[in-house]
This record gives structure tokens, C-alpha cells and sequence, in this order.
DNA sequence: GGCGATATGTGGACGCCGTCAACATCAGGA
DNA sequence: TCCTGATGTTGACGGCGTCCACATATCGCC
């Protein structure tokens, strides 16, 4: 009877409905609002019973941040596909940048607490990227460098700028992002927020405009929605 | 007796004395690990007793973070004051900008676990730093605002970039910060984590420079320590 | 078909934690 | 002197993570 998984024994499969549970209340209250108990008593099942399937809270909370993280770069993947519309191969590839860093700060705000649970346990990406087994292949971190290697590619930024850009470009955002979910400018107008942003996305795209003496117009970077 | 505040009644004066162990406990173990309980512990004073001088723990963990402003606040200034001692006025505004953000880094790598706690309740800064009450002067956030100011009033940044530039100044270096600190790059060497943080404020000035079309020459940024 | 190994879930206990309520003790002013 | 308020103590409650012993359902093997 391996064809049906679910509704046997005496739960069910309860792992899945713990990592469900686990992400409905992360996404109310966070990280620290996740606890073994809650869960287990939301689900209908006694304390302990997660012990079956996890080692301690630290694997339920690395669970959740591996769906967290694929939520992001599926976030971050549709905007930049519509980038990808672009005709001008220099523009396409500025706009590229900008939808990456778009779609995180977006996804950031959009769902705060899955992106906070996220950073709890994210995997460090200067070898997690060069795996061959297809699922690095969607990782934040490897679709920016690639944007940043179109950027070269097409002539845009110089190659002695691309050097440490990924991480300037990923701190900038990821600041961003962290200063108005959970830090001090939580309290700006969505309004606000969103000039900010596009402020920011278009003085990097500014910066590295200079490194080649490239020309920008003015408004170009942001799609007309 | 007023004048001698401490040595006096059941501890001394609790108050500061739970304060500086919470500090103790906050540079080695972070937010996470402060505990009211503990810290009574340490102090040598049963639980509860703390409540005489603090709501609830939250207001414990504010006087900590207060404490770690002011501290960040000095690493920025001692900074921004060999900054000063250029002669000429536009590289002085520019090696200040690079100052601020360079010891706001520091700061945090050097004082992981203020660092964090500092940013649980940081005071929102858009009507704290118009204060006439002096405090607020010595508000990094203030201090970011006069270097961008002074940026603008040498001729280097444009008015138009100027704006939303302290939200993108801030993010960048925050955002470096907790990546570093404790994010998925926590793990970089403090070799490269340098190279990145001297590439990023780099990549800022550069930037800026491309506002007014200011010419910079490579490596007059960061002081030759 | 039956039986034992294994996987899964239960109940209890321990020691943390924050917090509230009641009580004790000390300082200083009326 | 005695009362009042500030300060510290003891006890309790509920919640948490985690370990342990026990119960029960499932599956493989004979």
C-alpha cells in the first residue's frame, strides 16, 4: 500500500502536516513564535510525537526555511522573467538586476516572517553554488552572480568592478529589506518604501553604469507597470 | 546621604548592576541568551527582584540596546574623526562617508552580540533625529545625513542623488553587516570580508561621483593605515 | 497465518523561562 | 516613634525543549 502515503496509521503522515503547520504559523508570527508544543497541539497530536521525525526545533525551523527559500526564488524568478521581455540586450540585462533585487524585497515584505525564519538557518552559498545537481541552479545567490555576469557579458559593467559585486548588491538589498521588515524603518508609508527602493536599485545601476562610461536615460531602469 | 549612591540598602543600586551583566551576557551570547532569571543569578539576588526596576524584560533588553547605541555611535565618530584631518575638502567628504560606514561594519563584527541586540529596538529615525535635545545629535543615522550633506555641499553629489541616498548608504552597509554577522556569510574570512567592505564603499563613491561627473582616482578612498 | 522487529505516538518528568501575587525588610520623613 | 513607600524574597502558574519509559500499529519474514 505504498500508493497511498497519507491517512494510515495512526496520523497519517505526520511530518508534512507538521512542516505545514510550521510555515502557517511562521508566517504569523515568525521565528520565534514557532514551537514544538504549538504544533504539535494544532495538528491533534500529543507533544513529542515531532521527536519522530526531527531531531530537536532546530530541524522543524530548518525545514521551513527550506520552503522559505524556495518561495523566494520563485518570487524573484517571475520577475525576472518579465525582464526577460525586454528587447535592448544592455537594457534587458540592467532590468535583470533590478527585478532580482525587486522580487527580494518584495517577497521580504510580502511574507516577513517566512523571510526572517529564512535567515536563521540559510546555507552558506560560496560552495553550495557550484553543485551540478540542478537544485543550486535556482538559489538567490547563483541567479544574481548570473545577472551580474550578463551585465559584463553585454558590456555594461566592467570586469574590475564585477569583483565582490555580488556581494555589494546582495548586502544592499538584503539591508534594504531587513531595515523595513524588522528594523527601524519598519514604520515607512508603502509609499515611501517603494521610492526608496527604486532610489536604490537605480543608483547601483547608476554605479555601475560609470565603471564603463555607459550611457543611461533617466526613469529606463523600472518598468512601466 | 545622596552622594554616595551605591553600597547602600539590600544590593546597591540593582538597577545598574543588572545592566552591566546584561551587557556581559549580550556581547557573548546575543539577544537570545538574556534571561531575566540568569541575570539575577549572577547578580546574586533571587528572580523577581528585578521587576523592582524594570517592567517586564523587554525594557531590560532596551537598556542594553540604548547602551549599544551609544557604543556603535562612538565607533562611528572616532572613525569619522581621522576622516577629518584631510586637507582637501572634497576627499575629506568622501573618506567621511566611507568612515561612517567602515566603522559602522566594524562595530558589528567587532560586538556581534550589542549588535544584534541593538537592532531588536531601535528608535525609528525620522522624528527622533529633529530633537533639539542634543542626544540625537550623536544619532548614527544623523551623523550618515551630515556626511551625505556635506557630499552634496562640496560638489560631489548631486542634489537629484542625494535623495533617498541615506536609505540606500544605510542599507548597504546593514545589510553587509548582518550577512557577515550573522547571516549566510558569516562563514568568509576576515580577508575577504575586508576586500568586500572596501569594494562596496567603492562602489558607493563611485556612484556618486558618476552624479556630478567628479573624477576619482582608484585607491584615494580608504586612508593607508 | 503468526510473530517479532521496527516505526510511530503517548505520558511523565526535569529544568529552564517570564510573570503575577503575597509577604518581608529596610530607609527616611511626619 | 511610627507609618509609608521602596526594595527584595518566596511561591506559584503556565509554557517551553528535551530525555526516558512505555504503548501500539505496521511490516517483513518464517
Amino acid at each position: 500500500m505504498s500508493t497511498r502515503p497519507a491517512a494510515s496509521y495512526h496520523h497519517g503522515n505526520l511530518r508534512e502536516a507538521l512542516i505545514e503547520a510550521a510555515i502557517d504559523v511562521a508566517r504569523e508570527r515568525g521565528p520565534d513564535g514557532l514551537a514544538l508544543r504549538d504544533l504539535a497541539r494544532r495538528v491533534g497530536v500529543s507533544h513529542n510525537a515531532a521527536y519522530r521525525h526531527f531531531a530537536d526545533r532546530d530541524a522543524l525551523v530548518d525545514e521551513v526555511a527550506g520552503r522559505g527559500l524556495a518561495a523566494l526564488t520563485s518570487a524573484m524568478q517571475a520577475r525576472l522573467e518579465v525582464a526577460d521581455l525586454v528587447g535592448d540586450p544592455v537594457l534587458r540585462a540592467r532590468r535583470r538586476l533590478a527585478a532580482a533585487g525587486h522580487g527580494y524585497v518584495d517577497f521580504a515584505l510580502a511574507e516577513p516572517g517566512l523571510f526572517k525564519v529564512l535567515f536563521t538557518s540559510y546555507p552558506t552559498p560560496p560552495d553550495g553554488a557550484q553543485g551540478a545537481g540542478g537544485a543550486a541552479e535556482q538559489d538567490p545567490f547563483v541567479m544574481l552572480n548570473a545577472c551580474l555576469d550578463d551585465l559584463v557579458s553585454v558590456g555594461f559593467l566592467a570586469p574590475a568592478a564585477r569583483v565582490h559585486a555580488e556581494i555589494t548588491c546582495w548586502s544592499t538589498v538584503h539591508g534594504f529589506a531587513v531595515l523595513h521588515v524588522e528594523g527601524p524603518l519598519r514604520t515607512a508609508s508603502p509609499a515611501d518604501r517603494e521610492a526608496a527602493l527604486v532610489a536604490t536599485l537605480t543608483a547601483i545601476d547608476r554605479g555601475y553604469a560609470a565603471s564603463t562610461g555607459a550611457v543611461v536615460a533617466p526613469g529606463e531602469l523600472i518598468s512601466h507597470h
